[in-house]
DNA sequence: CGGTATCGATACCCGCGAGGTATCGCCGCC
DNA sequence: GGCGGCGATACCTCGCGGGTATCGATACCG
């Protein structure tokens, strides 16, 4: 198996179109077809059930995407880690606008640190997990149970309690503690294929946006407490009763082997 | 970057010589030459430092070295794992004539398993960690300190003394116990490329060998306590009192996500 | 029920690049 | 200084990856 190959079959699973799928690796669809159909071939298992009006993932299939993305992220990873050899450096994912402190806090730590390397920050607006997956990152600050640390390796760092962010004229915006069941229906934000899962609420795909909706009392949003200092005039933040903590943690591939992602973690686990 | 790319390099660094790195990936020489070349300026770094008499790996050789490696075995054990997905089934490593009777158990305890699935045995001379890392075997049973562990992750299951095997007519076959400093010479196994260490004591490269050697006074050995039931006449085991223990342990790539895997560690630390 | 649009498969062609052979240039060695 | 071993270079060939055109199947529509 080829990367080439895994790389235009995650292309066509995740699209489940050829033509979509051709169009995102900018080639054209036959060459597609037959490249996913030698794969099959040889395998001696069907990856995919097409009809002419559909396409879906046999088990084999489902299989193959996870170990696929797994291997793409490995080689994305070699290589960056090949390449920066001579200037050792360490990227930490972590999302936009969240955790400033702890961010700073480790940053500092981290460089007091005997043979500390560069730490490049890599900004996520959102599933901040998926650069550990495909090689972008080492490591990563992530959030539960809102990010996705299936198949990686984590440790704890902060637990805190959720708030129910309301327009300060909300009538429950006075309460001293809420329900979930009280609140109106929550925004939405995009999965990582960009669309949206189906449902009721609006659906953002920022703070900005989302601070806005709910200004205009078209949307309300349930979030960990440090969103709290960066609130704008007019809304409130109040205490979720029956919302579940959101753990802060640290989130490393399983396979890393680099003594800068075991410093990191040691610091960040050591002042937690 | 492409597996067979990867797979060149590897050939290339693991001989450090094109000729025969060519000669075992079954093609002629310049063309891995070019390939190399053509891998090392896409990276942008030298992986290996020719002279025409020496190659040697840089440090990013030796770091994309370790990488390839287990890309490949990603890759291996994906193709295994998606052409078995209809009959799912496990690969278990375990030394040859090594912990028969906690091996018997082992599977046994499993079969036994609500969703157990076949699992095929593996049975290795040596090195039985080299199948996890290529992808052949979901599953190892090692022998700490023996066996590396590095890169896998593992659970204990068993501890046990170490015995000198020693001839019955040795000066000390009479002794209740030894130390290493007291023994002769040990003999000398092969490394995982077939090459052997320098150092005195014979070459060996299976049990059998070993114990004619022993019989013959021509070399002593440490092993662990179970070896002693399969002593052949003439050869006795007198317990070390400096040797390391052995421990018996389980092992799994760190990104196995599999069930069966899981089941089967848990039934094995279970009754250890 | 025929017309049409959509989408994957098939047929066929082209050009690049992987792989082969021959040879060169360099270097350690007798 | 001649020789042998080894990687690099030059050059050719052919297979395969990729392109265009088209087919065949199917859902949708009037």
């Amino acid at each position: 198996m080829e990367t080439r190959e895994l790389r235009y079959f995650v292309a066509v699973a995740e699209e489940l179109h050829f033509g979509r799928a051709a169009d995102r690796l900018g080639i054209a669809q036959p060459p597609l077809s037959r490249t996913i159909a030698q794969l099959e071939h040889r395998l001696g298992v069907a990856l995919l059930t097409r009809t002419s009006r559909k396409v879906s993932l046999t088990e084999a299939g489902a299989v193959l995407l996870t170990e696929a993305r797994t291997i793409l992220g490995a080689v994305t990873a070699a290589e960056r880690r090949t390449r920066t050899v001579d200037r050792p450096s360490l990227v930490l994912a972590a999302k936009a606008g969240g955790s400033g402190e702890l961010l700073a806090k480790l940053l500092d730590a981290y460089a007091a640190e005997p043979g500390a390397v560069a730490v490049d920050l890599l900004l996520c607006e959102a599933h901040t997990w998926q650069p550990l997956l495909d090689g972008r990152a080492d490591v990563a600050i992530l959030h539960e149970p809102f990010d996705s640390t299936a198949g990686l390796d984590v440790e704890p760092l902060h637990a805190e309690s959720q708030y129910a962010i309301l327009p300060a004229s909300h009538p429950l915006a006075g309460e001293t503690q809420v329900r979930m069941a009280d609140l109106p229906d929550l925004a939405r934000w995009p999965e990582p294929d960009g669309s949206y899962l189906p449902g009721p609420g609006v659906e953002v795909h920022n703070l900005t946006q989302l601070f806005q909706m709910i200004t205009l009392g078209r949307a309300a949003a349930v979030m960990p407490e440090v969103v709290r200092v960066g609130l704008p005039e007019g809304l409130v933040a109040v205490p979720v009763a029956d919302a579940p903590k959101v753990t802060t943690v640290i989130a490393w591939p399983p396979h890393s082997r680099s003594r800068a992602v075991a410093d990191l973690v040691r610091v960040a686990t050591g002042f937690s």
